[in-house]
DNA sequence: CCCTCATACTCGTATAGACGAGTAGCTAAG
DNA sequence: CTTAGCTACTCGTCTATACGAGTATGAGGG
């Protein structure tokens, strides 16, 4: 039935007492790092595995989820096993957010997507009142109630990051900063024509495995952890304006900061 | 035999098209995220969880597997299966290179953990010249070999880091920083000595789920990804004069930075 | 009292089999 | 030519069983 999947794969160490399901794994692994299959490639079939290496399905299923949760390879139902390929990565520099890069129309997000050559779509927009989250509500100073203004962006269709923009009620309410369009220059630009200047952010960043809905907002393969990056705005006067919560696919971006030294 | 695991979990829903195992895997879930099963605890066997929900131990096992790859489980051979309990995070601000918080003798990781009431430890100190990989050459302006300065950092007992620092040979060898140990406020210090006064720190950070070496040098349990960090330190003529190639292990780790807003 | 060892539990590894469900390609009917 | 359906392949789910290996506990011997 199937045919050998070709010479690339060796035989097992029966006298090692590394697991046979990790040997396999090692195999394709190795195979994978050193260019023999490469980005997109299909891997051989599970059957395919099961006649080469002479042992039972399950342990080549073992093998391959291995894979699988180090984010070398994915399956597709009823297709196969294909070998991960590395999308395009978004590079957020320090800067994004200096008040000369505020563009006239455009969201920073749309400007940038469209510099690299990619079709960038924003989503799922949704602004409302709401009692904030303990973590929020000590970063902005205890407020009552804020707004939250909520997104999801994409680059070519493929969900990349979902954000969550927390301002304290009293300064957003009644503002463009409470509508789903917040107009040129974003809820930045809007702040300090309200009088607060910004002066400073605050950056917290972590990284973990998403969430189960987390995987289903932004479509992620088994093997791909999300950056949690908490922002938070402050002005002139040191008050905190806003936090935002933003959780990003691992493999979709590269965050660079510049520090200075002294 | 064994025991009911109590009352904590409930019935499988047989109408639903969701898989079984991933049902049982929600109702955990769900259990520890309401605090039934407190951090560290110990989740039922799964001959329990075979006998409560009435599946065979390859379908448990399958849930447990999802619980463990999400980070919220961890198994021990012979003990149990438990929930992973959050470790102490480090916190690094983006000012810790600042020329002010150099200390006479020890290094920065050394006392920032004693403030915070752990032991440190460096380990695996290993200083060697070599030709640089593309990325790394790239950064340092194409030096034909480097001098390379590994290290692992462990808290408490636990390696939650690991590090290397590539120098251009012409400019470190012969020095104090190609002996292992560096001196007073590390190499940092030793470079402003040699004439090479800093100026900014290049920082790029990217998660990603660790490789298998990664898994065994930093002792990752399954779940957990890597903070992958890349510094470049410039002097004040512009030229690259350190990379710092960083692996953390993401659970120990909150990167914070500040950014002007200007 | 301490140590050893048996034992019963834990998870780890592996086999063999069955059926279901998604995909792709070919074939035969329209 | 187009389309519907068959078929063969893919991975997904689940059962039942077996043995191995690490851990904890208690009983028994020293």
């Amino acid at each position: 039935m199937a045919a050998l999947p070709s010479g690339i794969l060796g035989a097992l160490d029966p006298t090692s007492d590394r697991a046979v399901f990790r040997q396999i794994a090692d195999q394709i692994r190795e195979a994978i790092d050193r260019g023999r299959f490469k980005e997109g490639a299909k891997l051989p079939s599970e059957s395919e595995l099961v006649e080469h290496f002479g042992v039972s399905r399950m342990t080549v299923r073992n093998a391959l989820s291995i894979l699988q949760s180090e984010g070398l390879a994915s399956s597709e139902h009823g297709r196969g096993v294909f070998v991960r390929p590395r999308p395009p990565v978004r590079r957020l520099a320090s800067d994004r957010f200096a008040r000369r890069h505020r563009d006239q129309g455009k969201s920073a997000f749309t400007v940038e997507a469209e510099a690299a050559g990619s079709k960038p779509e924003v989503d799922s927009l949704e602004v409302r009142e709401e009692k904030p989250a303990p973590d929020i509500s000590a970063r902005l100073g205890s407020p009552r109630k804020v707004l939250a203004r909520r997104r999801r962006y994409l680059l070519d269709g493929r969900p990349v990051e979902s954000a969550v923009s927390y301002l304290p009620l009293d300064l957003a309410r009644g503002t463009q900063i409470a509508e789903p369009n917040p107009g040129p220059g974003g809820i930045y630009a809007r702040l300090e024509e309200l009088g607060h200047r910004l002066d400073h952010f605050d950056e917290e960043v972590r990284a973990r495995m998403p969430s189960p809905s987390e995987v289903k907002t932004l479509r992620l393969s088994s093997g791909v952890p999300v950056i949690s990056l908490i922002r938070t705005a402050y002005d002139t006067e040191g008050r905190a304006v806003e936090v935002c919560d933003t959780v990003m696919a691992a493999d979709a971006y590269v965050l660079a900061y510049q520090l200075p030294a002294n």
